[in-house]
DNA sequence: AGCACGCCGACT
DNA sequence: GTCGGCGTGCTC
């Protein structure tokens, strides 16, 4: 009797073992339909076995093995393995994860695999654009990343904004691809991969270019996924999910943006694409590239200990880098949130013709509604968050859970028909510049405005075009765009990050800071950056001014090693939700005691309420676990959360190790 | 996660 | 007398 085992998406740290008489070492891999409840279900097969210890009356017979997709292959598995282990997320939940969402159901349309191995659309092979000429930074960056392309080395390319990293990823990824091999270039978000991807397909013509991200339909993201398993696909370029992506002839990895928080999932399965990337490499044997302007500090500290190899940019390319400067906004009665300064300097480049970005990170019009009179405020009954007024639409949104409510004709509480709005955001400040400017030279960018799948191109042409005189936007201006003819940039109210109670906060503010104020100039002239702040004195402002990112790096660094924070240290977080904030912290009480004997050199802190403590009607809670070893904290973890698993609850629970948010 | 079973309250 | 609340337990 054979018996295969198999990976199911379910949350249960176990692998379910079916008889399947015909099983062999090569249906490790396979996707396999069996019986489940009362319900078909598609799994892996991960192992086979000649027996079981589930007593035979239980055992099942598997349907049938499926045959139209290739199977993974054992590097692949064992890639899943890894991640499951680490981030304590059951296997097969991981491997099922992992899979297009076609392959992951048990009979996918029959269209999806009739094109699967079809040859490049003709879109895919425009004209060649040949390799610029490297600077002698670049080329050394370059040598380096090239220095043993069969040997595996994380490298840090740490270049400031317009250095010219992007370049050196082509040139790397076009030594991979000389040599019979493929690339994988993770980015941050899809927003940004249109122009990146042109850019890729331009650089090599008749290379099989595929993208792998949630934006995909299903069916392509199938055809790109199996493209990626068959090596057709010769480059990959996606986001964190296809780091998963099984790429038999991988040659390089390459993480832009690496500092980037969307690398990490937040959900769910609670993996980094980044860290991930590093195990991959490491395993196949081939070099990871990290790149930022910004690193995170993490990857910082591993590039200055010399466990990563570090390539430094300094100088842009084409342009100077743009001057910054701090407008203190202490004492100034600002106009929708613009100081005089700024005001006085966006009229000098609207009148000479040139573009100017505002940067705010607030969509909508204002954060909140308030009653003057009592001093009531709007907040989401489902979660412990403002409701930020929409004047658009007529309404008040919640940005954590959807919520949407009417604006009021009054206050709820004491009648009073006088509510204020409170604070800039996107519209209300596109409406102050739209008074002075005119309505057609002010575009808004930002969620809101770029939803519809090719308002982003519209809005591209008309930034292009140069029909806008002044954007406004958020987060999704400041990544990754040329904007020829921008030369200044403003920030509004950029202390706002300072004031969270994350440790990382200063290091996020700088990233921010700088992605925004490299926007400015790269046309040629210089740019101006003007950023609003009330503590124009923070070092941190001091280090953006310079473009000195490694002493800020190197202060940030001194005080996490006072504090014992990472990476000197390692954390996870034990995260609990429940109906009442009561249950979640019960549930964490009781999991400190359960840790009792075996946290060894472990520190668990007390239970507290989650940063946003309720969110869509649930309220949460957490507990931070910390170690200077990493893998004893691995250890630990391991034995809690089988103790965890034994215990009912009625608190849902989950571990996040290494978390980005606490 | 689903989906069963299971024992106590208000409906045709 | 049944429909249905969600507590507890299982899925090879």
């Amino acid at each position: 009797m054979k018996i295969i085992k198999v990976a199911l998406d379910v949350p249960l740290a176990t692998l379910f073992d079916y008889r399947h008489d015909a099983a062999t070492e090569l249906d490790v891999g396979c996707r396999v339909v069996v019986p489940f409840g009362k319900k078909r279900l598609v799994g892996v097969i991960m192992e086979t076995a000649d027996s079981s210890s589930v007593t035979s009356g239980r055992l099942k017979t598997a349907f049938d093995v499926l045959r139209d997709s290739p199977r993974l292959e054992e590097s692949d598995l064992e890639l899943l393995r890894f991640a499951s282990h680490y981030y304590h997320y059951p296997l097969g939940a991981a491997v099922m994860g992992s899979l297009p969402p076609q392959l992951r159901r048990p009979r996918p349309p029959p269209s999806s695999r009739k094109n699967a191995r079809g040859a490049a659309p003709a879109a895919e092979l425009p004209t060649a654009s040949s390799a610029p000429t490297l600077t002698p930074e670049q080329e050394r960056a370059l040598s380096t990343v090239l220095a043993d392309p069969n040997r595996f080395q994380s490298h840090l390319v740490l270049g400031v904004t317009g250095s010219g990293k992007t370049e050196i990823y082509l040139q790397a990824i076009a030594a991979v691809l000389a040599a019979g091999r493929q690339a994988l270039l993770l980015v941050p978000e899809i927003s940004l991969t249109p122009q990146l991807e042109t850019l890729v397909r331009a650089r090599f013509p008749g290379m099989r270019v595929v993208a792998l991200h949630s934006a995909l339909s299903e069916h392509e993201r199938t055809v790109n996924w199996l493209a990626a398993q068959s090596g057709h696909a010769r480059v990959v370029l996606g986001t964190r999910l296809a780091v998963f992506a099984p790429m038999p002839r991988l040659g390089i990895i390459i993480i832009d943006e690496e500092h980037d928080a969307s690398f990490k999932q937040t959900d769910r399965f609670r993996y980094s694409a980044r860290d991930i990337a590093v195990v991959r490499a490491s395993r196949v044997g081939v070099p990871v590239v990290l790149g930022s302007a910004t690193p995170s500090l993490e990857s910082y500290f591993n590039a200055v200990n010399g466990r990563y190899r570090l390539s430094t940019l300094t100088q842009r390319i084409g342009a100077p880098l743009p001057s910054i400067e701090c407008v203190d906004t202490r004492g100034e009665r600002l106009e929708d949130g613009l100081s005089a300064r700024l005001r006085q300097a966006l009229d000098e480049y609207v009148a000479r013709g040139e573009q100017s970005l505002v940067f705010i990170n607030r969509r909508g019009y204002a954060p909140v509604l308030m009653c003057h009179s009592c001093g009531w405020i709007s907040g989401c009954h489902r979660c412990s968050a403002k409701l930020v007024l929409h004047l658009g639409e007529r309404r008040l949104r919640c940005h954590h859970c959807g919520h949407a409510a009417a604006i009021p004709q009054a206050c709820a509480d004491c009648g009073n028909p006088q509510l204020a709005p409170m604070g800039q955001g996107t519209q209300r400040v596109e409406g102050a510049l739209s008074q002075r400017y005119g309505k057609s030279g002010v575009l808004r960018i930002d969620r809101d405005s770029v939803r519809p799948r090719d308002a982003w191109n519209v809005m591209r042409r008309r930034i292009h075009g140069g029909e806008a005189k002044i954007l406004v936007g958020t987060q999704i201006l400041a990544k990754g765009h040329d904007f020829p003819n921008l030369n200044l940039v403003g920030v509004l109210n950029a202390d706002s990050l300072l004031y969270s109670a994350d440790f990382r906060a200063p290091e996020r503010l700088l990233a921010l800071l700088t992605q925004v104020s490299g926007r400015a100039g790269r046309g040629g002239t210089q740019g101006k950056v003007l950023i609003q702040t009330e503590f124009p004195e923070h070092s941190l402002y001091d280090a953006l001014k310079r473009q000195d990112y490694r002493a800020f790096a190197e202060l940030l660094l001194a005080e996490r090693r006072e504090a014992a924070f990472p990476p000197f240290t390692h954390q996870a977080l034990l995260r609990a939700e429940a109906p009442r904030l009561q249950t979640a912290l019960e549930f964490l009480r009781g999991a400190i005691v359960a840790a009792r004997d075996i946290a060894n050199l472990v520190t668990l802190y007390d239970p507290v309420p989650a940063a946003m403590p309720r969110r869509a009607g649930r309220e949460r809670a957490q507990l931070l676990v910390q170690c200077e070893s990493r893998s004893r904290l691995q250890q630990f973890l391991g034995e809690w959360c089988r103790k965890l698993e034994g215990r009912s609850s009625s608190a849902r629970w989950i571990i996040d190790v290494d978390p980005l948010e606490l």
